[in-house]
DNA sequence: CGGATCTTTGATCACAGTCAAAAAGCGTGG
DNA sequence: CCACGCTTTTTGACTGTGATCAAAGATCCG
């Protein structure tokens, strides 16, 4: 990695600091495909993505598969472990690209909790973070159509990964955020289409979003949290945008 | 109250400490439907419910509600905003019953937070097992119908308020049960009468469960996260079994 | 070029939301 | 004890959305 610092779970510490937490895990690269634990399996490892991207999902008795998120670099996996009284993973981690990891047997990346107060204050933001993102995705799911939840998706990618709304490239396949919106692939299909007409074009993996904002207004108008949207506040801050 | 030590959130802690932390706060009656804090306000307090009900919920801007989740006895409220980088209610608290709560200035609650790490820790585990109820929810929303949906919350009723599934009281009104699950009053209205063939039987607030492994089959046999399933654990531990 | 996977399109269906109206509860006051 | 008005719950008819199944097009990669 070049920049261990840019990494939100190391703000506010030392170079050093950091390498040495690094330095305490193992090195991994994952084949895409790959499983990197599997739901139910004893409790061991907890893992920081370096790079690559990490699909997390669970399976129902009768076959059925949810997809809960996708984690990207700079992302604890199994992170919520670390305090619940669980001796078993609860949900599976597959490699969604080729994917690097450090690798933290849990007793030892307890320790250095304790020895690191600002690693574990920035665990904890980040998992307040997740939480706060979850509930948000679930109101969602009740209140917006899947059309919306897809444009919303599609701004929260633009400002994720700094990319410029007016042309950039999926970063993952269709079927792959299709899973993510917990919709299925020919509703995300038919979606897309539903957004031509608001200026959402797209072939292939390359979309064109023509005006941002108003796909912000058939989105965030309906949405309970919009004042505290983080994506909205960066694309107001045209954190994403083309135009200097 | 009788008895604080049987509060999740003070155990391990001497009787002297909890009685401490409470005399810290405020205590406060609120009416039945008076707002303990509003979505938008400003952040100064958090509660600690000591007996009643609080409804957590929140309004989109086309003005659908949608209910976050019913807290009971012991529950603090506005906890995960003690990590949170945020300076206002992200949503609002209703009394559904005439309730006692204990007010702390959220600065002064931090101090204690710091004193009594014991505190701390709980505070830490209960929102991990929040987060992890709440992702249950979700989970059950995408892959259940709404009379499983149903009668997963019936048999979690049961098992949380210790009641015999033979005959019991819904503990809220339909209408209010029914928001918690995110369906409408009609839905859950249907939902109880399918319910019929199962063994369910509802006259009025009335409900008589002939057979809670029926319904557990009907439910649990569809959901990912039966294997660790708290409601499913007691239910076979016999916690809220009439016979002896 | 050929085979595999991914995506789109079409047709159909089931579920829950919506609107409207009837019925059941419930507390109040005569 | 009953009649009254109010709220909550139930029932009915209808609608929209997204899932499902099936098949046709794209796209990718050896």
């Amino acid at each position: 990695m070049s920049s261990l610092s840019s990494l939100a779970l190391f703000s506010g510490m030392t170079a050093a600091d950091s390498a040495a937490i690094i330095a305490a895990g193992h090195r991994r690269m994952l084949p895409k495909g790959e499983p990197l634990f599997l739901h139910g399996a004893p409790l061991t490892t907890c893992y920081l993505l370096l790079d690559g991207a990490v699909r997390q999902c669970r399976q129902t008795p009768d076959g059925k598969e949810i997809t809960l998120g996708l984690a990207g670099a700079g992302n604890l996996l199994a992170a919520t472990h670390l305090f619940d009284a669980v001796d078993s993973y609860q949900w599976s981690a597959y490699a969604e690209k080729p994917s690097e990891v450090v690798a933290f047997p849990i007793p030892r990346f307890k320790q250095l909790l304790v020895a690191h107060p600002a690693l574990a204050l920035n665990i904890l933001a980040a998992l307040s973070q997740q939480a706060h993102l979850s509930a948000v995705d679930a109101e969602h799911r009740i209140t917006l159509s899947a059309a919306q939840r897809l444009a919303c998706s599609l701004l929260r990618i633009c400002t994720l990964h700094r990319l410029n709304p007016q042309h950039f490239a999926l970063p993952y396949s269709k079927s792959t955020l299709a899973s993510t919106l917990g919709m299925e692939g020919e509703t995300f299909s038919r979606s897309l289409k539903k957004l031509a007409s608001l200026g959402v074009h797209v072939r292939g993996s390359q979309v064109e979003i023509r005006d941002p904002h108003a796909l912000e207004c058939y989105v965030c108008g309906h949405c309970s949290i919009a004042d505290d949207c983080t994506t909205l506040a960066s694309l107001h801050a045209g954190a994403c945008s083309a135009k200097p």
